[in-house]
RNA sequence: CGCGGGGUGGAGCAGCCUGGUAGCUCGCGAGGCUCAUAACCUCGAGGUCGCAGGUUCAAAUCCUGCCCCCGCAACCA
């Protein structure tokens, strides 16, 4: 019990405002942290923002503005949203203005060069001055650039070069066994082999910066003055440089003693999953425990994307259904992994059966009867329902523990639709003359949405709170508190013996009325 | 032959590894109940499992070929 946790995000690049994809994966993250949290472990978790590099200078450029003015007003459209959404963060890091960052990226830049990891090469390449930048031979037609239509200029230019292509076997050797006895699982597997597929193409080396000329909105390259840090040098390092790795060294403890694992999304695997343990292990810095991947959300079915206008805005989502509804659509609909839709009419279809029908009144069926009796709480306690119980969280926590969070979250809703039928079997309305049976055959039902209150909390913590509340248990006030463990007392059947009377109902998912999506 | 994912009742998916009455959720229809947020429960309709071959007593499931959709292809989460 009690592991030390640290799990972070892909940091997100701020040149527009956040979207749906940023969204999912925060809250991946954030149930993952908060589970570690209620099983007791020690969690630090962060996220933040990649700050610099050329579409910042640009957009900005275009607006008029600095790259600094840019990003300081798009930023807070990020940690708005994320606080909103109860994105349970305990860092947040900003490339570009968080003061110890660009020590360590240099300070990892100097140790990459001391491990001769890293070589400034002449690059040739084939740039077109309209997009302003190098294209890959495969983006051409016909040898012109698709967008402009001109054939590019053959063009050279001095960049330092990690040199990636020294490890690929050690990396092969990471992915699959070990690196000398550190390991790096991805998850889920298939993301493993698609990596590993990567490494028999082979590696080549990486650029790692840029000429200042072509580009000026980075970390200075230290010693070389004409260049500014590309990238993977800048972003990546974020993962230690917001623990004061090399500088301050005041939090090291939650990389160097820590399972450490990131959540990111597939685009980015090849990154997390190479260059960065090459990175870190030329450093002398331990590497990561796991990278959890997850996929990418198409939009009513379609690749989200500004020109079709279907690109969804949270905001909108939370105006509408609320910061629990988005939450649990994202962990229900969206299998860990793989990738998802997001679709107003399924949101407003599982809005209706699941949470409004299905546990809202559920809560509310059994709480207005107990309310009848005085609001008396009484559990009968038996065998079945001990063992039961304990499976219950035992499949659980299993389900958790190996990032199957959808399934879990299935199998919550299932519970409850189990629960709603149990509860017309046993029709304790029916029960007129025995007070006594009455009352400890609704206090099943109450004790049941306890246990699954609990469950529900890394996922919709608001909502479990809320049930816990209207059922009356002594802990629900602290069950939002940062420290607040699940213990395995709670995990009892019956264990509550403060627990005496249910508190007042009330309508935990309202119906919606307007069933028109709003439009983009 | 670039890589990967996928094509299963109206929609979204599971099943395929370890062949043997095709399952789940939503939606739809009909009953039931009436404690509850017109919610809940039960039953039902609806599928030649992308196409064509092959292996087998038997294939959604294994093999071969083909068609189609989607994503990625060094910086779009």
């Amino acid at each position: 019990m009690g592991k030390r946790q640290y799990i972070t995000t892909a940091i997100d690049y701020p040149n527009a405002a956040p979207h749906m994809g940023h969204v999912l994966e925060k809250v991946l993250a954030d149930v993952c942290a908060r589970w570690f949290r209620l099983r007791g472990d020690e969690v630090r978790f962060q996220i933040g923002t990649d700050e610099h590099g050329i579409k910042i200078q640009r957009k900005a450029e275009e607006e008029g503005v600095t790259p600094r003015a840019l990003v300081d007003r798009n930023v807070v459209l990020f940690q708005d949203l994320y606080t909103r959404l109860g994105i349970s963060y305990d860092k947040f890091i900003r490339t570009s203005a968080d003061s110890g960052h660009k020590a360590t990226v240099q300070a990892l830049w100097n140790k990459l060069k001391d491990a001769g990891m890293l070589e400034k090469r002449s690059y040739t390449g084939l740039y077109c001055a309209g997009c302003e930048r190098f294209m890959p031979k495969k983006d051409l037609e016909d040898g012109k650039c698709p967008v402009h239509h001109t054939i590019p200029d053959e063009v050279t230019e001095e960049n330092w070069f990690f040199l990636l292509s020294k490890d690929t076997e050690n990396l092969r050797s990471l992915l699959t066994k070990d690196w000398g006895k550190e390991e790096y699982r991805i998850v889920p597997d298939f993301r493993a082999n698609e990596t590993l597929s990567l490494l028999d193409q082979g590696l080549e080396d990486v650029s790692f910066s840029r000429p200042k000329t072509s580009l000026a909105w980075g970390i200075d390259v230290p010693g070389d003055e004409d260049h500014v840090m590309y990238v993977w040098c800048d972003a990546l390092t974020n993962y230690i440089s917001g623990l004061g790795y090399f500088t301050k060294n005041e939090e090291r403890e939650w990389w160097d003693d820590a399972v450490v694992t990131h959540v990111i999304g597939k685009d980015i695997t090849r990154f997390h999953a190479l260059i960065w343990p090459s990175m870190l292990k030329a450093a002398g810095v331990r590497i990561p425990d796991r990278l959890l991947v997850h996929g990418f959300l198409t939009s009513e079915g379609e690749k989200m994307s500004k020109s079709l206008g279907n690109v969804v805005v949270p905001q909108d989502v939370i105006d509408k259904y609320g910061v629990d509804a988005l939450r649990f659509y994202l962990s229900h609909e969206v299998p860990v992994g793989r990738d998802g839709d997001f679709s107003w009419k399924r949101l407003e279809e599982m809005y209706d059966a699941k949470l409004r029908n299905q546990l809202g009144n559920m809560l509310n069926r059994a709480l207005v009867l107990l309310r009848k009796d005085g609001g008396v709480v009484q559990i009968p306690t038996d065998e079945e329902s001990v063992s039961q119980t304990k499976k219950l969280w035992d499949d659980f926590a299993q389900q958790m523990d190996t990032f199957e969070l959808h399934a879990a979250m299935q199998s919550l809703t299932e519970a409850v639709s189990i629960l709603n039928g149990a509860f017309n079997d046993r029709a304790p309305w029916t029960i007129k003359d025995d007070v006594e049976k009455r009352i400890q055959t609704l206090g099943n039902f109450a004790e049941c949405l306890r246990h699954i209150a609990l469950m529900l909390l890394p996922f919709m913590p608001e909502t479990a709170q809320k049930i816990s509340t209207q059922l009356g248990v002594s802990y629900a006030a602290k069950m939002l508190d940062h420290d607040f463990v699940i213990t395995d007392d709670m995990k009892q059947w019956g264990s509550q013996k403060d627990w005496k009377t249910v508190g007042e109902p009330a309508i935990l998912f309202p119906k919606i009325e307007d069933s028109v999506a709003p439009k983009a």
